[in-house]
DNA sequence: CCTACCGATCGGTAGG
DNA sequence: CCTACCGATCGGTAGG
């Protein structure tokens, strides 16, 4: 992912990939934004100049597309994964919130930036992407509404807990450290506890 | 807070006050992000030329500071405010994330820029603004400890349970609509119930 | 992969 | 409050 030699100020052999651009965007629109980046940046990250970067992709605005769009396909795929095949509603919603919180722990530029930039997306691609946020906000408010009617949980306001959970996950990538105290699989655990709560776990 | 007569396209007496401008750069960075938004738009909306601005600010810098920090100090003030005197630990928490909630409910291009420009703050301002942050989760963090300690809460993660509530609560900005179905006092009053299932209400 | 260069726009200033 | 203008930088292209 990253450049074949080592990166910056040009010294040695500065052999690109689509790949290491990316990577590049990733580390650069996660720290300041798609805004706040310019490509010159991303171009000095990888030791090259600016207009070399055409090289491997077409425009500024295909970066973050490619970025969020993989991205929440991803999420929503893995979410369809986590949940297929289990009959317990508790469990399910369990698997729900772990996975979620799971990814924002190990993919955290991605989550970033697909929370702060998706607003920057060009149409129509930025009302595919929160078309598909809104289907897995619904996932969740059925699965506790599910749940409520099997006498599992309790909460009287599933739209509002969804929310909560979803966005309480999404809040990881925001604090975790990989070299913090708690792994990744640990945090997605208590996160997945917390979830059951709001949705009040009988 | 808007121009003294009709905003945009310039027609009529147009006379500004920086509080007008300061409003205007609360919609347009709360939607567009401080980087994404360029002063001729702030202009614009209110109806004037871009240097004309200066009669109001100094900077563009200096209104994403004067939004960051007022808010900021707002709200810990406000947290302080929602303890002083109370004895009860459930208590002290119960309204610590009422009273979070609820302003992210009703400020919330404040707090959306907060959460997503304070990487643009230039030092050492966006360190004593991430100084008060840490301030308001250790505050958390100490209120869950001590109620496990008292055994009224049950949570052994008091710091993945103060960063879940917070940010929990800082999301109402991204969903909430003031036309929506609930009130922000409603959406206050039930947020702050998912904060005590979260610490582990006994 | 580079140099050279493009028009557009940026935040901001001068001067009235 | 305006017009006129500044240097810097933006994303992107030409051409090799």
């Amino acid at each position: 992912m990253a450049s074949s030699k080592t990166s910056a100020r040009g010294e040695a052999k500065t052999t690109v990939s689509p790949g290491a651009v990316r990577d590049a965007a990733l580390t650069l629109f996660a720290e300041r934004g798609y805004h706040g980046t310019a490509l010159s940046q991303i171009a000095d990250a990888l030791g090259i100049r600016t207009p070399s970067l055409y090289n491997h992709m077409k425009a500024k605005q295909d970066l973050l597309r490619d970025i969020i769009v993989e991205t929440s396909e991803q999420v929503w795929a893995e979410h369809e994964q986590a949940v297929h095949g289990v009959g317990d509603v508790v469990e399910r919603l369990r698997r729900t919130a772990r996975v979620y919180a799971l990814r924002h722990a190990t993919h955290r530029r991605e989550a970033l930036i697909v929370n702060r930039d998706v607003a920057s997306l060009d149409e129509p691609v930025r009302s595919d992407v929160l078309e598909l946020r809104r289907r897995h906000a619904h996932a969740i408010r059925d699965l506790i509404e599910e749940g409520v009617t099997a006498g599992r949980f309790t909460e009287e306001e599933p739209t509002l807990a969804a929310f909560g959970i979803l966005e309480m996950c999404v809040s990881i990538a925001r604090w975790f450290r990989e070299d913090g105290p708690q792994s990744a699989e640990a945090v997605a655990e208590t996160y997945s506890r917390y979830a059951l709560r709001i949705a009040g776990l009988n």
